[in-house]
Parts: C-alpha cells; sequence; structure tokens
DNA sequence: TAGATTGTTAATCGATTAACAATC
DNA sequence: TAGATTGTTAATCGATTAACAATC
C-alpha cells in the first residue's frame, strides 16, 4: 500500500538499498529475501518490507524479489533514470576534485556548467565542463533547466549566494559549504555535506566508545 | 543527570549546536535561552534541554545559558580540545583537496602524513603534510599514535586497505569511499562521507516536493 | 519579591520489530 | 501439496514534545 509522507529515516536508506542491489546484480544474484538482504545489510527483515512497502508491492510470496527489477524500481523512485542537470558554483579544489572524481552521471546527474568569480579559472574546461563567470549567472539559469545547484563556495558567501540562486527559481542545493542555509520556502531542498560535523561526530565516538 | 548510553540522533546534533553557539559567540552574544537558541535553529527547547541534560546541566534557572561556556563545554564532550591524530590514505584529487582546503586543526585534528601508492606523489608535501609510500605504513603506524584514519582511495581496494588498518589496531574511520565498511570489533568507528547516497536523497525529495 | 527559565518527569508521537494470514 | 516468503496489521520500543516544580 503506497504511503503518502515517506519519512526521511526511510528515505535516507534507499540510496544504500540501491547501492546493495547494484553489488548482487554484479554477483550475479538473481533473487533475494528480504531475510538474507537484511543479513546483508544489517538490517532487519521486517524493516526491510515495511521500507519497501512504502513504494509498492515488489515482491512475490514464497520466492523473494527479483533483484535486478528491485533495483530498477529503486533507482526509479530515487530518480537515476530522470535526467537532472545541475550546476557548480565554486570551482576550487574541492569543486575541482568533484568534477574530476564524481561520477555525477551514476545518479543520473550532468553537470552543465560551473562558475566562479576568479579569473584565472573562468574560461577553462574541467573534465568537460566548461567554467564561467558569475557575472552571467542570471542569465544563464534563465536559459536553461537547472535541477540542482553544487554549493562549493567559501561559507562568507553561502546564505547570499543560495538566496540569488532561490530568487532565479533554484530548489535543489547540493551544500558542501559548513553552514545551515535555509529558505521561507519549504519546496527549496537543501542537501548538506557539512564535513566538520562528520568528523566530529567520529570525534565524539573514538572518544566514548 | 547524566546519561549512560547518548543515542545517534543526539550525537548527531551535537557539532550543529556547536556550529550555532561559534556563531553566536562570534556576534557578542553573551547568554541565550533554550527558546531562543531554539528558534534560531529550527528546533524545539525541549529538544535542546534534554539534548543537553544527557551530559549535565549547563545552565541556569532564569537566565538561560552563557554562550561562551555552552560552546567549551560542546567542544569538550566532542572532542574538540582533544589533539587527536590523523593520517590519510590516497591522495588523489579528493585527498588533495581535503589536505589543501579543510581545517582540521578547526575540529582537533592534526594530519601527521599521507599516503599513497603512486610513485609521482610519494615523497612530495602537500599544505605541509608529507606524503609516503603506502610501503611504510605498518611501520609508520607502530611508530605512531593515530586515532582516525581517512580513506580517500578508491572503492576496489576500500575493504582490504580498512582490514588491514584494523589490524594494525586503527579504530576512527572516516570513509570517503562509496562502500559500506564493516569490523567484527564494535569498538572500530566508521563516520561515512557517501557522496552519491547524499545527492540521491535530493533527486528524490527534488522530484517529491 | 516576581518573572524567567532551567532540568526532569510524564505524555505523545513516530519508527522499528514481531506476528500472521495470504499466496506463490 | 508443503514450504517459503511476502505485505500488512499489531505490539514494542525509542525519540520528541509538553508540562511543571524547583530555583536563580
Amino acid at each position: 500500500m503506497k504511503k503518502e509522507n515517506i519519512s526521511d529515516a526511510v528515505i535516507r536508506r534507499l540510496p544504500r538499498y540501491y547501492r546493495q542491489l547494484t553489488e548482487l546484480c554484479g554477483r550475479g544474484v538473481v533473487r533475494i529475501s528480504s531475510h538474507s538482504l537484511g543479513q546483508e545489510m544489517n538490517i532487519t527483515a521486517s524493516q526491510i518490507r515495511q521500507d519497501f512497502s512504502c513504494f509498492g508491492e515488489f515482491g512475490q510470496q514464497g520466492y523473494g524479489y527479483n533483484v535486478e527489477e528491485l533495483r530498477t524500481e529503486i533507482g526509479h523512485i530515487l530518480g537515476v533514470d530522470k535526467d537532472h542537470h545541475l550546476i557548480m558554483i565554486g570551482v576550487g579544489n574541492l569543486g575541482r576534485a568533484l568534477l574530476q572524481n564524481f561520477r555525477f552521471s551514476q545518479t543520473g546527474f550532468t553537470v552543465d556548467a560551473a562558475f566562479d568569480v576568479a579569473p584565472s579559472v573562468i574560461g577553462t574546461v574541467v573534465n568537460g565542463v566548461s567554467i564561467y563567470s558569475m557575472d552571467t549567472l542570471e542569465e544563464y539559469i534563465r536559459s536553461h533547466n537547472i535541477d540542482v545547484v553544487v554549493l562549493t563556495i567559501p561559507q562568507a558567501v553561502a546564505q547570499e549566494t543560495a538566496s540569488r540562486l532561490i530568487q532565479l527559481g533554484i530548489h535543489g542545493f547540493w551544500n558542501f559549504t559548513n553552514v545551515e542555509l535555509s529558505s521561507p520556502n519549504p519546496d527549496v531542498k537543501f542537501e548538506n555535506i557539512h564535513f566538520a560535523d562528520s568528523l566530529l561526530t567520529l570525534s565524539y565516538r573514538i572518544a566514548n566508545r
């Protein structure tokens, strides 16, 4: 029975299921029960069935789940088959590393362009992505269909830049700045990669193990 | 009343409190009530008081919390004042970007060394950090006191490398590979930065807003 | 003293786990 | 048919919120 509102806890498990199923596919596993999937992932079979049941019925009694089929379904739920378009703001060391290393296409994203303020990088191309001046941002966004903006800029200009982009109709932010961004519009979504927060939780846990 | 086992939900909020309190300090705010802190952070005052009460009594009735004092306390709980030592394994684009950009000292960490297999980088120095051959890893770890290892290596060698390090007594991993690492020893802690997982949750949320 | 705000206990809400009828 | 395993309902567990006596 499909649910209306899916909890954040469930959504955050979906990519892990997707990853595990991709690996199972690679190993040539054809079918799997919630019980064995749970054993591999250290999750109860109950939780797995509950999670999936939020989105539909993907299994078969007495058989389990077809791995490839389930992978496709979850990929579809996550939107990996959607060809989302993305631009990057800020091409410093981190931005550059992402452009060079991260397989955006693997998650259904295409990097259309990148923007920076530094004259030394404007006009250059990194891994096939052209870097434009921030002065041309407004025009670019108006004439292209952009789903997500990656923010790899200094803290100091983070909220200001985000607000400017929200004005232009962007409602997806992949935020690498260590700042909590916000918008009055609840349809604007922020996904944060807070390096410092992450490392601090590790610091706590190794001290209190 | 101090609690024995602190839930993960609480631990993950601590760095955010720490960040907010740092900002308040910077703004020159001297005292704050759970109510106003909650308003700034979009959290209920109840939750804030519950969270803090896991670790002790940091406030004063009728007054609230002294911002600087509370910041110090939470910093202490997280271990920012502990001088943890860390090494990095894998100095590709991402590793290099972290070495150059991320303020490790801000979270109480010192980067002692980095390791790689590529002859072209072995022997070089990035932002003050020397890069050594992976062949010297065992010896290095035996003769130094290392708390955390940053894994910025290819997926394919992730678990294998982690196991090797666990053997050597490492029990803190900051894992940037898109792989679920594990150890039979529950005292070994993994903190993951799963870029792809993160972007996929954003993909889901912009599609279902 | 009166007002404000804490720390904590109790109530509520939501998420996880267990149980089981349905069925492949 | 018998065994396995689903999807779903019910039970449990844990986390969040509300309430309030204590007290600065």
